[in-house]
RNA sequence: GCCGGAGUGGCGGAAUUGGUAUACGCACACGACUCAAAAUCGUGCGGGGAAACCCAUGAGAGUUCAAGUCUCUCCUCCGGCACCA
């Protein structure tokens, strides 16, 4: 047998898989689709980046996976080229953008290639060519038509050193993202995309569903959970998660299924929130005379008791079978309500688990193997209560998934985002809840009004504060008592930036306006201040100061000498006049001094001056946005046209869509003007156009769209990427849409996730999409960072080469060792010297071949006969199953391990079976394609091993007729034991009395009590 | 400041969710094969101790028969937001 040789087997099944065409989306497939994205790369000058792999492969593994469970794939690949990286390489060398884009693409996909991932290469994108970036416009202008894309002139931050304007999202602790240049504001006319209006939208779709499980009864609580695992969309919460509920007055009758309805009812009345409720019954078919017979089990069994234990439903239950002969089923039916949030209760049973049959046909009762089930053993004749969840819960999980969760999630896009991402987006979108207040002001025509959050504490408001940029200091400066002293302020503030004020550790400045707004609670006069920490863009661009229990008010109250007045008391009872900031109670407390809201708590005094306040006409109750519109022009070069004509008569016109693509036209000089023009104004053939309108001369736009712009859509695009009449057809949408799982970096959270939300859910309300919600799954890998942990930089002079690696390695290693190096999620520093791990392992897969060709047929015989399956194959089953588990939860380093440790073990073998080798390549496959499908044709198969199916377990054989116990004493491990794994808790104990390295331990003293967990530990209590 | 996440051998990291702490891999040491080396295989590898055993999961307390895992207090690191009213 020839020595593995990654050199000699990679580059031919690479060409193989592609002249078979294996990884080719089909288009008019009948099977369940599948659709894996990662984000497409920037083709820069550096050729790919070895996390570009990391994330690649581990969506690859999904892909290849899910092709092996039958589903039909789309794992596709494209360029996201536009960018400044490549324009500013233009710039230094003069070559145009286009041809360095075509030079970088050619290597990622080259690169690529020699990786072996299975992309649809034949649905190729690029943002950059004119028949992607047609689409791109097309869009465009529909915002345009919508008025969601508006020109506005504005301060925004200016990066100067990229010459550009830059979207908020853009800009990190006052610099560029890109280039960290501290970014200055600059007033300028802007193309803006209305995201606010979708921000509540943007908001609330990423909430799951809460639904409250209505039962106390733990057992129940976990089969719940468990029969929701793997549902996306619904939250499920307990009692614990809740205020306390009073369940007293709960009143359960014999009928399970009207139980079952009347605990729903009962808890969603008492909480307001959907809830979910089970019940069941003991049912024995054919008893008496061919008639059903319910049975309270619990009851039953044990009457004198309100729950018989385990042990004694077992002896109950077995009795009760002699008694009703030995071909009775018997069987638990679950009654199964939920109660919506209109208060409409829906219920299901769940029929036929059989728990209780005579001949036990092993394959035959798996599938619907219900809770608290119990076995009968067919040799011995012995009960058993089956350990395994999943097996056990199946069928009511089926009905769960069938019948409740459609209903609960009713026509919500139900979305599964790793946890840190949901939350991220959510700070960004950054909702609040809260009132706006007008305050009439003394001697003033006009009136102001300020966003609050807080409105308990309205009696201690003592000022109010402006924004030196807000409306009502614009409106009203000329009449203010004091402006000569308020323009000198603003004046001020003006010339300082950002990074200066925050460099003066934030002192709180102001200046007196001369005006007192009037508070219409307790007709207090409250000086108006106008405060550079007010800013202009949030709320009002005013607010309420209440030094009491705000630490930022307090702090200018000090600086003002503004008086303090206490409102609330904290827990820790002070209700002495506020003088330090230690005394600032902010977050909890109890309200005083506050008239008719003395003595509750804030947050239903929150509650309750807000319905006051709007009664009274004082204010208005309103939600707020951190997030603010989107900047959506660039005063560069390299990026798509913003589709739009300047006419002197007409104004901003629409590109007709005839029109479209607005070419990039060929320019001499890329560079960026100071001027905050684009290098395409200078080009008068381009930029002179005839208004699509009137006709007469007009302009064309000269910003382009910033790079988030391609990429807001281009998922929809792989769908139908050939498409010349639409960005994509409805019938591929509608098959391939949404996208199934999407896996990407941490850093784009706030950017393209929340950009593409954006943009799809307009299209959706176009009808264009045929779902809210683009992604039904994001998952985000962690970055890989150069040797000793530093970030990888050609600077540093840290980075890896995959050339290199594949060429020593081969890719197979390289892939493996990515999924192997650590938890996927996390960040990791490379490490080359630990990839000849990967390496031997897969050295050691190729050996492992030889000892599957010496098997002669009488051992193979043997083998079959034997009736207790070998530690191997428990081995083997147990594998597969944490495989394709841990693949599932992105815990590929997992994965690799038990398939190292599963290798090991065949190793130590004299022989082994061609079948189970072949079980293990087929696991294997997905992550090392190459070596895979190369001993897979060694076995003499003829067609690749990417077209076999996934393997599947047996729980029968995963479950080892022996199990090791662990023996303690006092919680310290002194011995173990192995035991048939159906060994009663009698025999066990009295086993392990005898046990001389226990006995020892116990010579005198009393036993108190042994802890027995079946198949698990046995504990000794002395 | 607020919101997340993490802290386990020399190193990357495991631990069926409360049940054998240190799986798997790297590095290291010794042995086998070899003229030799590489590769491979075998053995060892948290600390203390001759051993029996004892002590160890950032620190300290608590709950429990049993805690890396749960609860509280504190420390450190990483990520996000940050004068958001």
């Amino acid at each position: 047998m020839k020595s593995y040789d990654h050199k000699r087997i990679e580059k031919k099944w690479q060409s193989y898989w592609e002249k078979k065409k294996l990884n080719v989306a089909k288009v008019n497939s009948k099977k369940k689709k599948f659709y894996g994205l990662i984000e497409f790369p920037y083709p820069s000058g550096d050729g790919l980046h070895v996390g570009h792999i990391r994330s690649n492969t581990a969506m690859d593994i999904i892909a290849r996976k899910r092709r092996a469970e039958g589903n039909e794939v789309l794992y596709p690949i494209g360029w996201d080229a536009f960018g400044l990286p490549t324009e500013n390489y233009a710039i230094k060398t003069g070559i145009q953008p286009a041809i360095v884009t075509k030079k970088n693409t050619d290597t990622f996909r080259r690169q690529l290639k020699a990786l072996g991932f299975s992309f649809d290469w034949s649905r190729e994108i690029n943002t950059t060519d004119p028949e992607y970036y047609k689409w791109t416009q097309w869009i465009f202008l529909k915002f345009l038509e919508k008025g969601l894309a508006y020109k506005k002139k504005m301060a925004i931050n200016w990066c100067p050193k990229d010459k550009t304007g830059l979207a908020n999202e853009e800009v990190v602790d006052g610099c560029c993202e890109r280039c960290g240049t501290p970014v200055e504001k600059r007033e300028k006319e802007q193309w803006m995309l209305a995201i606010t209006k979708y921000a509540d939208r943007l908001d609330r779709d990423l909430d799951p569903k809460r639904v409250l499980i209505g039962t106390r009864n733990s057992a129940k609580v976990k089969m719940i959970k468990a029969c929701f695992a793997g549902v996306v969309g619904i939250s499920l919460i307990t009692f614990d998660d809740i205020p306390p509920v009073d369940d007293s007055k709960l009143v359960e009758g014999d009928d399970f299924l009207e139980n079952a309805k009347k605990k729903s009812e009962f808890y969603f009345k008492a909480t307001g929130i959907p809830t979910i409720s089970t019940d069941h019954i003991l049912w024995i078919d054919k008893w008496p005379e061919n008639k059903g017979f319910m049975v309270h089990l619990r009851k039953h069994a044990n009457p004198s008791s309100e729950r018989a234990t385990d042990e004694e439903v077992v002896v109950f239950l077995k009795n009760f079978l002699k008694g009703v002969g030995g071909e009775s089923k018997a069987n638990f039916h679950y009654g199964i309500a939920y109660t919506d949030e209109n208060g409409t209760f829906v219920r299901e049973e769940v029929p036929a688990n059989y728990i209780l049959q005579d001949k036990v046909q092993a394959k035959s009762y798996w599938p619907g193997y219900p809770t608290e089930a119990l076995l009968k053993d067919s040799k011995t004749g012995v009960f058993k209560a089956d350990q395994s969840d999943d097996v056990r819960y199946v069928r009511i999980a089926m009905m769960f998934k069938k019948h409740f969760v459609p209903r609960m999630l009713g026509d919500k896009t139900a979305i599964d985002y790793l946890e840190k991402i949901r939350i991220q987006q959510k700070n960004w979108i950054g909702k609040s809840h809260g009132i706006n207040i007008t305050y009439p002001i003394d001697g003033f025509k006009k009136t102001v009004t300020i966003f609050t959050t807080r409105p308990d504490t309205n009696f201690g408001a003592t000022f109010i504060a402006l924004a030196p940029d807000g409306a009502f200091v614009k409106e009203n400066l000329e009449h203010f008592p004091n402006k000569k002293e308020v323009s000198v302020y603003i004046e001020q503030v003006n010339k300082r930036t950002d990074i200066e004020r925050l460099a003066e550790g934030r002192k709180k400045t102001g200046v007196f306006t001369g005006l007192y707004a009037v508070n219409s609670l307790n007709n207090r006069k409250m000086p108006m201040y106008v405060a550079d920490f007010v800013l202009g863009g949030v709320g009002t661009g005013a607010l309420v100061g209440v030094p009491g229990h705000d630490m930022r008010d307090f702090e200018f109250a000090q600086e003002m000498k503004l008086e303090i007045v206490r409102v609330v008391v904290g827990p820790d009872g002070d209700v002495s006049p506020i003088t330090k900031k230690e005394q600032v109670q902010e977050d909890t407390g109890t309200m005083i001094n506050s008239e008719f809201l003395n003595g509750t708590d804030i947050h239903e005094a929150t509650k309750k001056i807000m319905e006051y306040m709007e009664e009274k006409g004082y204010g208005k109750k309103i939600t707020t946005f951190k997030l603010r519109d989107w900047i959506f022009s660039r005063q560069r070069y390299w990026g798509e046209p913003i589709p739009v004509i300047h006419c002197q008569k007409c104004g901003a016109v629409a590109v007709p869509e005839k029109d479209l693509p607005v070419k990039l036209p060929n320019v001499k000089n890329y560079l960026p003007t100071d001027t905050g023009e684009s290098p395409l104004a200078v080009i008068e053939n381009w930029v002179n156009v005839k208004c699509p309108k009137c006709k007469g001369p007009a302009k064309r736009e000269t910003d382009t769209m910033p790079n988030w712009a391609g990429s807001s859509w281009y998922y929809l695009r792989y769908a139908d990427s050939k498409n010349k009449r639409e960005f994509a057809s409805a019938k591929a949408l509608k098959y391939w849409t949404p996208v199934d799982w999407y896996n990407g970096g941490m850093e784009h959270t706030t950017l393209h996730l929340l950009y593409s939300r954006f943009w799809h859910k307009f299209l959706f309300d176009l009808k264009l999409v045929p779902t809210s919600e683009p992604y039904l799954k994001r998952t985000s890998h962690g970055l890989i960072l150069g040797e000793g942990g530093a970030k990888m930089s050609k600077s540093v002079g840290n980075v890896v080469n995959p050339d290199t690696l594949i060429e020593q390695f081969g890719a197979d290693t390289l892939r493996l060792y990515e999924m192997f190096m650590g938890p996927f999620d996390q960040h990791i520093a490379w490490s080359t010297e630990s990839m000849i791990g990967p390496r031997r392992f897969l050295e050691k897969v190729w050996r492992l071949f030889e000892k599957t060709q010496n098997v002669n047929s009488k051992s193979q015989k043997r083998k079959r006969s034997k009736i207790t399956n070998s530690k191997l194959e428990t081995l083997l089953h147990k594998t597969i199953k944490k495989v394709g588990d841990d693949i599932e939860a992105t815990r590929f380093n997992t994965a690799v391990s038990s398939m190292m440790i599963l290798a090991n073990e065949m190793d130590k073998e004299e022989e082994v079976s061609i079948k189970n080798y072949e079980i293990f390549l087929r696991l294997l496959a997905p992550f090392t394609p190459h070596i895979t499908d190369e001993l897979w044709h060694m076995l003499s198969h003829k067609k690749s091993i990417h077209l076999e199916s996934w393997p599947s377990f047996d729980l029968l054989i995963m479950t080892s007729a022996f199990e090791n116990l662990i023996i303690q004493i006092n919680g310290k491990v002194r011995g173990r034991l192995s035991v048939e794994a159906d060994i009663s808790e009698e025999e066990a104990k009295a086993k392990i009395l005898m046990l001389p390295e226990i006995t020892k331990w116990l010579d005198g003293k009393e036993i108190k009590k042994i802890i027995y967990v079946k198949g698990r530990i046995v504990n000794i209590v002395l």
